[in-house]
RNA sequence: GGCCCGUUCGUCUAGGGGUUAGGACGCCAGGUUUUCAUCCUGGUAGCACGGGUUCGAAUCCCGUACGGGCUACCA
């Protein structure tokens, strides 16, 4: 690549960043790595009905927890700025001033009323979803139908003046797409696209070509829902006699069952986030994979392989690995459904490779939101202990909740199977052996084996039974490194309580 | 409806004329574990359908079906 990388991610501050945006962001992040290129975050905000508050925050936000930080933005700024579209305004009525003395758009000055009228006659007469086009461009009040002066009174006027592109007759525009080869439309299936609207703000279409250009973007990496409207962008770079980037589009992710892409809703629905962070609005709250429990490393990586793969059976990969490994053509061509368990498996994974000290603050914090404090030795030896059972981080909590209070109730079933009250004395024995063995678990587990052997005593009678004094259920990590963990004290109140507990069972 | 894009195990995917169609998640079984989980081993399951082209198609072509996107003064 001659040219130096410059990548954005554009998204609309509508709402909080769905799961596909962070794809989308991931492999614009990706790519611009791969090629020592810029990754740029630009804010699309030029439909102020639809500006949701705190919705660009919550994107930043959501970029820096998942560590996809942009090397120039709002906030960070850069020498392309401003990055947010409304801050640039100002610069899009000239461009779309050109294309129309140019010859390649005009005014429109059609009310919303008459849309909708020119839409339902046309229904009427068998035209499904009629589009405002070289066909019924003739039929409306525009400046290719109105006389110069009338159009000018009305511009002056300026009461629903738009301007729309105007698509050239029966033109067959192709462009390559990386992932999907060639494409082609018939411009006489093509719409004539609103450009600038009535309150002076560009659309998506005039907006986003003009930024690109100015920005120097070489690629447009965004998702599938963008393929139908390419060529209206491709005719406008060649109207500009501007370089058009090269374009990818991406897959879309769809929803684990059932019919469409994955929505906002489908996070309540099938009972997973879909969305990065929490995010509540309207007294509604969506899910994040944050307050889950998913750490960042391993979303990104389970996200990265929904659309794309590295062209060999690799699958746990870091950062730096995703980069040396990533390419535009290993994206795969068709939509792919969103996995809750594969994503729960990748976190699993990461939780199971990461360094104790690592999980140590996690760990901490997810214990203190359950009202337990601990102090750093216990905490060490407890995330040793708990690390291979864990999933997501709040199960450092719920896995080992016996750790931090003497269980209620115990298994009653299981408990009943195995205890008669002549065991007593034998746990009474287990008491002393708990009290006077050093507080190492491979030295307890010695000492009591050696007692259970020694007095012909069933394994598989006593161990059961021990452990359900401690943890409630057959359930959790080693016998003697619960009871060493525990200490002492604790472990033989366990014990009588149990005893007493078990005769009522 | 129209236009565009797509279709390999339940899911994510590899494979792009000759493969026992490979891997991963899930699920099932066995082993390890006094338990559960982890871990290890094995198993389960797939080329949407119909026509071509070819000595030979999952792979190339056409059609059908199905899925998806777009069809706003939204992005």
């Amino acid at each position: 690549m001659s040219e130096k990388v410059r990548v954005r991610f554009a998204p609309s501050p509508t709402g909080p960043l769905h799961i596909g945006g962070v794809r989308t962001a991931l492999y614009n992040y990706l790519f611009a790595k791969k090629h020592g290129g810029t990754f740029i975050l630009r804010v699309e905000d030029t439909d102020q009905n639809r500006y949701v508050e705190g919705a660009e925050a919550y994107i930043a936000e959501a970029l820096d927890w998942l560590r996809l930080t942009p090397d120039e933005s709002p906030a960070q700024g850069g020498d392309y700025g401003p990055y947010r579209q409304s801050e640039r305004k100002s610069q899009y009525a000239k461009y779309a001033h050109e294309l129309v003395e140019k010859g390649h758009a005009y005014y429109a000055f059609d009310t919303s009323e008459e849309l909708t009228k020119m839409r339902t006659d046309q229904e009427a007469l068998g035209h499904h979803s009629a589009k405002y086009d070289r066909r019924t461009r003739s039929l409306m009040r525009n400046s290719l139908t109105l006389s110069a002066e009338e159009s000018k009174a009305l511009i002056e006027k300026n009461e629903n003046v738009i301007i729309r592109l105007k698509m050239p007759e029966n033109e067959v525009v192709t462009f390559t797409d990386i992932v999907r080869e060639d494409v082609s439309f018939n411009t006489d299936e093509l719409d004539d696209k609103v450009i600038l609207k009535n309150d002076g703000m560009p659309t998506y279409h005039l907006a986003n070509i003009v930024d690109d250009h100015l920005m120097e973007i070489t690629h447009v990496i965004r998702g599938e829902e963008w393929l139908s409207s390419t060529a209206h962008h491709v005719l406008m770079y060649r109207f500009f006699g501007w370089q058009e980037p090269k374009f990818t589009h991406l897959p879309l992710i769809l929803k684990p069952s059932g019919k469409g892409k994955l929505s906002k809703r489908d996070g309540a629905k099938f009972g997973f986030p879909v969305f990065p962070l929490e995010w509540q609005q309207e007294e509604e709250t969506y899910a994040g994979f944050r307050e889950q429990g998913y750490d960042p490393k391993a979303l990104l990586n389970f996200l990265v392989l929904l659309g794309w793969n590295p062209g060999n059976d690799e699958e746990v990969m870091t950062k730096d690995r995703m980069v040396e490994m990533f390419s535009l053509d290993k994206i795969v061509k068709s939509g792919a459904r969103f996995d809750i368990d594969k994503a729960k498996w990748f976190n699993q994974t990461y939780i199971h490779k990461q360094n104790v000290e690592e999980l140590l603050p996690i760990a901490k914090k997810v214990l203190a939101d359950n009202d337990v404090s601990v102090d750093d030795t216990f905490l060490t030896k407890y995330v040793t202990l708990m690390q291979e059972r864990i999933t997501l981080y709040p199960d450092f909590y719920t896995e080992g909740t016996f750790f931090f209070h003497a269980p209620a109730e115990y298994d009653a079933k299981q408990a009943k199977k195995r205890y008669t009250a002549e065991l007593d004395a034998h746990f009474e024995a287990i008491k002393s052996i708990i009290t006077d063995g050093n507080n190492e678990a491979a030295t307890l587990t010695d000492n009591v084996k050696s007692y259970l052997n020694e007095n012909e005593l069933k394994m598989g009678v006593y161990l059961p039974l021990l452990r359900i004094m401690m943890c409630g259920s057959l359930t959790g990590p080693d016998l003697f490194e619960i009871i060493a963990l525990l200490g002492i004290e604790e472990s033989n109140q366990r014990i009588d309580k149990a005893l007493v507990a078990f005769k009522e069972l």
